[in-house]
DNA sequence: CTGGATCCGATTTGATACTG
DNA sequence: CAGTATCAAATCGGATCCAG
């Protein structure tokens, strides 16, 4: 496998490096959430449970510094910041689809029953 | 989105369970070498670049015990350990591809061209 | 409302030494 | 040859405070 340099980190194959990009805890569900509406901030904090302020910002700011969303700031008070996928972004959208029918293959693999899942919401 | 409890911790979506058991730097990689043959420990740490001792170790441990790789002990001295890969390690496989392809993708999307690749390899 | 900065604990990983 | 244990460094993430 080749490996290569991309913003001085060293990567030992294209799964790496696509994984640095659209990877981690976040930033998959972000995408998913712009994929065919404009969201403001507030909003997408609202939608997706459990992250924090800080996760958020930096990760809407990776996604934006790579080109996958874009960022549009009104000049207005109070601020008003909408965040929209770009083409970039919507090519993620298809692979983030596959694996999220393979996660969900695996769960039923690993005997997690998706009935199961809204109760166990009450508990968390 | 449904959140489920899988080993004491907590899964917002499918994809982040997915990538919990097959993300991370390393275990593609071990799974790619597994797709079509059997592989002795020390033929994998030759295989995979930059991969430390210990990484290589807990990450078969983990592929291991999830039932995506399957370990046989040679009971000889010196210790003879085959891994290889397991049916439901076959169906990652699949999605490996479908993750490798969009790199490549992505790569040339952001003007990583591949012919520089090996050149980069002697810098490292 | 949006977002940057800081502190700090938790988790991850690398290097090293040791074992059968 | 394959694997375990330990310690230290690095990274990550949460909580909190301040700002336009």
């Amino acid at each position: 496998m080749p490996e290569f340099l991309y913003n001085n980190k060293l990567y030992y194959n294209p799964v790496e490096f696509a994984m640095d990009r659209i990877g981690g805890t976040w930033k998959m569900p972000i995408l998913w959430r712009l994929k065919d509406q404009v969201m403001r901030y507030g909003e997408l904090k609202k939608d997706i449970p459990h992250i924090t302020h800080k996760m958020l910002t930096s990760q809407l700011r990776e996604l934006e510094e790579e080109g996958f969303v874009k960022r549009k700031v009104y000049a207005v008070v109070p601020p008003k910041v909408e965040y929209s996928i770009t083409p970039r972004g919507q090519k993620a959208i298809v692979l983030i689809e596959a694996i999220r029918n393979y996660g969900l293959h695996l769960m039923k693999d690993f005997g997690i029953d998706e009935s199961k899942v809204r109760q166990q919401k009450k508990n968390s």
